[in-house]
DNA sequence: CTCGGTTGTCTAGCGGTGCTAGACTCCGGA
DNA sequence: TCCGGAGTCTAGCACCGCTAGACAACCGAG
């Protein structure tokens, strides 16, 4: 069975290998550059290759998409877990997260502007989905107000953070306020 | 000069047919469905003729935003221009914002999330863009706060509802507790 | 060790996209 | 009446996502 295993484990390496250089190359050139051809030249296979691992180019999207999604997880539970009390948790919280979208817009644009063909707010949302959001939540719960729901509150806040990573890194909103922005969505919307 | 007036006046009407049947076939069946072939064909003209209208489908695109910023605009007014009070007045405008974005979602696409090669925040965005912010600011900037500056107040605020207005859309937020949403927002951001 | 069959990869190509060069038609003005 | 230019069209380019079918390479049975 050893020579089935090698095959499977070097399949999974060209897997994480195509999944890393579309990643790479939306980074460098933007999404519009990841096209089948180009990905597959630079994995050094050919085209149909790419349709043995993924359905499609969409799903190749939504793979980097899950592998974000786990990141910013654990980038946002790194931000906030030194940090003692609530505000500077949540604010903590709030840097990191329009800071990972800043610094990877690629992978941002893969989890929320492009069609991933992921399923999201639902019982089958994969896993990293669902933990991203909670890493929020587990910061947020705890400033969310007496009789409000930590969930809902969650969802106004994330809504809020994701209405500036993506109107600042459309060139919608001046990038200067970004700071002073931060500092208002945390005072007015958290109960501290 | 009679003849060159008549042409200049279907020229005109033309490119108006133009952005109206694009707009029409991106809320009928997306903006996918929005090709140069299938938008010549239903103006009744080749393709090229798009061409002297516009530099690209980009422009297209970047039209039929400018004509859904001015409905916005007019549409924020409206629903804000009979109501009393400043909470009242902000909730509505609140309502009003999203509602457009569900009832338009082409049209808001074109406007947020396409690009359209339009210039925003900046002297030269063009006058219908300043003026849909201009009307938010209208009800927003009685609301700011003191000591905090009206139009970073907007700013925020509009994130908001901009980040509420597309993860609903996407699929990212239950849709059903929308209202529940915008009055958590409403009160905690808005200083009545 | 040889051979057959499966598994894996490639070449080539389909139907679509945005966009454009160059031919042609048509019409106003001399 | 005829010329010239404006306006429109046909045809085609280079690219896209995706796939059928040919081909090679390798594993296990005899």
């Amino acid at each position: 069975m050893s020579v089935q295993e090698r095959k499977q484990r070097e399949r999974a390496d060209r897997e994480r290998l195509i999944v890393a250089t579309a990643r790479e190359l939306a980074e460098q050139q933007g999404w519009d550059a990841v096209t089948t051809r180009l990905l597959a030249e630079r994995i050094e296979y050919s085209q149909p290759v790419l349709y043995s691992h993924f359905r499609g180019k969409r799903e190749i999207i939504g793979a980097v998409a899950l592998e974000g999604a786990a990141e910013l997880a654990a980038t946002l539970r790194a931000a906030t877990s030194a940090v003692d009390g609530p505000r500077a948790r949540v604010t903590a919280l709030a840097r990191a997260y329009l800071d990972f979208a800043e610094r990877n817009p690629a992978v941002y644009d893969a989890m929320f502007q492009l069609d991933g063909g992921l399923i999201f707010a639902n019982e089958d949302t994969p896993e990293p989905l669902k933990d991203a959001f909670g890493a929020l939540l587990e910061s947020l719960g705890e400033v969310a107000g007496d009789g409000v729901h930590p969930g809902l509150f969650t969802e106004l806040f994330w809504a809020a953070l994701h209405g500036l990573a993506t109107l600042t890194r459309a060139g919608r909103l001046p990038p200067a306020e970004t700071e002073q922005r931060t500092r208002l969505l945390v005072d007015r919307l958290a109960v501290l």
